[in-house]
DNA sequence: TCGATGTAGGGAAAAGCCCGGG
DNA sequence: GCCCGGGCTTTTCCCTACATCG
């Protein structure tokens, strides 16, 4: 029962780019090289035979390749290197039925690991909680079994990866073949974690390049992956185990609005709130209003200072988990978006986006009173304060104004530096 | 005229804060 | 409630151009 996440996550398409730039198809041999090639050369490495070889010191001499083609030195830091190891060994000693599973997800690090066996036990969990009855209710609706017959124990796990219907169609290899991944025409088939049919409204697209460039990328076209190498799928396939149950849509509680699916009432009614624009919690710090409940739980810690998630580094605290992630990649070093032009990796999309303009040359901040064009909003914010006059950064030494703060900053080091020669004056 | 110095401006990258969809 | 990703803002550094001064 292999999953062949590799598949899924596979650059399809070597198309131009709006600028000329052609897409290379650099994920696929990424998640190759790093993904299930790193995995074959973990395997050559562990079943290298000793009678492979003449002599111990030639079997040294080929385990030493070996392991340097698995954990790559040359290339991984020695934290990198680490989890590979800890990550074997993690994978080796858990409980069969976890292992089998979790192999065949194969993840990229320890956390993903970890997570994913936090996701199998909590399904685990769930599965003893809901009563049969619940529970066979639930799997027809998800995946319309004919007959309420006896389910194996593992069936709910199944479900999840999606391979019921494979079964049944006595087609196990269609997983990996993206057509049967998702076969639903209107909305490609992307299913969210709780079976939900993606598909954004795009609502939030004013004229603000930023805004259009992240909303072409959650469209289908996805202009980002023809120009860059975005790595991270594979992250939140093994994470999130994306591989989903395909959910036929009449079973699907559709929103009278937009036509949007979802597996449970309360998932619509929260969605409905997208077009009412009810908003029915309010921060009782601030007033400002939620259309979820766990919106506003997350943004009172704004105002309670309540930061739950530390940095294992540095002891930092953050608000979201999603926000210490980010923080994180500081430390390990960690940057999974390639500019396909350069090859410079950077450890957000959004900076893979700003620094691309570099080469595409686009400057989407325009000054209205002259005119001139910037890659960054930031530079025509502080371009305009030329137009206006405004400096506000004023030295607190010589009372002198500046328009920014790196140039007060530079300022002040002259009045240390006054003050360093007054010293040794003194002296 | 020239070099040193300070200021201004633009480009680019990185990090943090916050929000919202699934 | 959690995960994930995105938008926005702030900060910082580097480089270049220009004005001023000795």
């Amino acid at each position: 029962m292999a999953h062949p996440l590799p598949d899924l996550c596979r650059e399809t398409q070597l198309t131009n780019s709006e600028d000329g730039v052609e897409c290379v198809k650099v994920k696929e041999e990424v998640l190759d090289e790093e993904g299930t090639g790193s995995e074959m050369q973990r395997q050559h490495f562990r079943q290298f035979c000793y009678q492979e070889a003449e002599g111990p010191r030639e079997v040294c001499n080929q385990l030493w390749e070996l392991c340097h083609l698995w954990l790559k030195p040359e290339r991984h830091t020695k934290e990198q290197m680490l989890e590979l190891v800890v990550l074997e060994q993690f994978l080796a000693i858990l409980p069969p039925e976890v292992q089998c599973w979790i192999r065949d997800v194969d993840p990229e690090n320890c956390s993903q690991a970890v997570a994913l066996v936090e996701e199998f036990l909590l399904r685990q969990r769930e599965e003893e909680r809901l009563d049969g009855q619940a529970l066979r209710s639930f799997k027809e609706e998800v995946v319309n079994f004919p007959e309420a017959e006896e389910v194996p124990s593992d069936t709910w796990q199944r479900v999840i990866l999606g391979e019921i219907k494979e079964e049944e169609d006595g087609d196990s290899a269609s997983l990996g073949d993206e057509r049967a991944y998702g076969e639903e025409p209107e909305n490609s088939g992307e299913l969210g974690p709780q079976g939900t049919l993606l598909g954004r409204t795009g609502q939030n697209n004013s004229r603000n390049p930023d805004r259009e460039e992240a909303s072409k990328s959650q469209q289908g076209g996805c202009p980002e992956k023809e120009k860059m190498v975005c790595a991270p799928q594979g992250y939140q396939q093994a994470k999130g185990v994306t591989v989903q149950p395909r959910i036929q849509d009449e079973r699907l509680k559709k929103c009278p609005e937009c036509g949007k699916g979802f597996v449970w009432r309360s998932e619509l009614i929260e969605h409905q709130r997208s077009h009412t624009g009810e908003r029915p919690y309010s921060c009782s710090y601030c007033g400002k209003s939620f259309s979820r409940k766990s919106y506003i739980i997350k943004h009172e810690r704004i105002h309670t200072g309540e930061k739950p998630y530390i940095c294992s580094h540095c002891g930092k605290g953050f608000i979201s988990k999603s926000d210490l992630i980010k923080h994180e990649r500081t430390h390990t070093g960690e940057k999974p978006y390639i500019c396909s032009d350069c090859g410079r990796s950077f450890s957000r999309k959004q900076f893979l986006v700003t620094h691309r303009r570099t080469h595409t040359g686009e400057k989407p901040y325009k000054c209205s009173e002259c005119g001139k064009s910037f890659s960054q909003r930031t530079c025509l914010v502080i371009h305009e304060r030329a137009h206006t006059g405004e400096k506000p950064f004023k030295c607190l030494v010589c009372g002198k104004s500046f328009g920014r703060r790196d140039i007060l900053v530079t300022h002040q080091k002259l009045h240390t530096r006054e003050k360093a020669f007054q010293c040794t004056d003194w002296l």
